[in-house]
DNA sequence: GTCGCTGCAAAGTATTTGCATAGCC
DNA sequence: GGCTATGCAAATACTTTGCAGCGAC
């Protein structure tokens, strides 16, 4: 299946990576391709198993240095989950995340958030913000179930 | 120096302790110590290295299991900086950090923060929320400055 | 005297780096 | 053909774990 928003995002990767002067490589389209399907935040380890699957023998280091450059061209962020594993968000919205303490897993939290108050004093104290994140810690649902 | 507020600190460690059914042993109130005259955040190589001074031939092993132990009785809490480093707070009320993507530091930012929404949404979703931490990140003051 | 805490040593794991090769431009 | 990106392997660094001895209670 490719959707037309799989095909843009190909497209905005491509010229991203031609301004840049990058090179368009499969590795890198194929990472893209996996994390739009994706549609959600995921370790360099599970990319590189999803990748694995379109195309054999990528390695990790690549798998990291592709998605550092993705978050340098604005298309992925990261954050570091419960465990201090860092997970790699094709949504690029600031929004919360919820992580789990029991079982370390980081799940989005859909809710309306001001963090422009938090950057303008940032901004304030002579700081360069770039990004804000807010990170709410506890038990999820079924760890707290079981406890 | 002993200030009044340092012999609260360790009166309030050694009950929580007592409560708890665990030891009072001199590591334990020594790193207590370090962290209210620190008064901000700091790793654990930097608290052992700080320890050191009172009390010799402390392991880093201890500094950790002790730290997780303070945060258990929530008279510490920890966070991960920058470069994916713990840092352990003798602060406990929630405030943002702001975190230099190039140099790595963490420092305090003092301003009036409001997590309230977040954790409601948080419970609203099925999570139990314990804490709740806004990171922002970007380039310190001098960091800026050289780029 | 008992049982938890500590120190030492070693393991575990996520991420980064060096270098030769392959492949995009 | 030049130069960047990749793959492989190894290194790095933080944190955790296992175990024997010490010390709080």
């Amino acid at each position: 299946m490719t959707t037309a928003s799989e095909g843009t995002a190909k497209e905005a990767l491509i010229d991203a990576l031609r301004r840049r002067g990058g090179r368009v490589t499969s590795q890198r389209l194929v990472i893209n391709e996996i994390l739009r399907e994706l549609g959600r935040h995921a370790t360099a380890e599970e990319i590189r198993e999803r990748v694995e699957v379109h195309l054999p023998n990528v390695s990790l280091p690549t798998v990291y240095s592709t998605l550092e450059l993705f978050e340098e061209l604005g298309i992925v962020r990261s954050f570091r989950g419960g465990d201090g594993v860092t997970l790699y968000d094709p949504r690029t919205d600031p929004h919360p995340h919820l992580i789990c303490e029991s079982c370390g897993v980081a799940t989005d939290l859909e809710a309306p958030l001001d963090l422009a108050g938090a950057i303008e004093a940032a901004k304030g104290a002579g700081f360069s913000p770039r990004t804000a994140d807010l990170v709410v810690t506890g038990l999820c649902h079924s760890c707290a179930s079981q406890a």
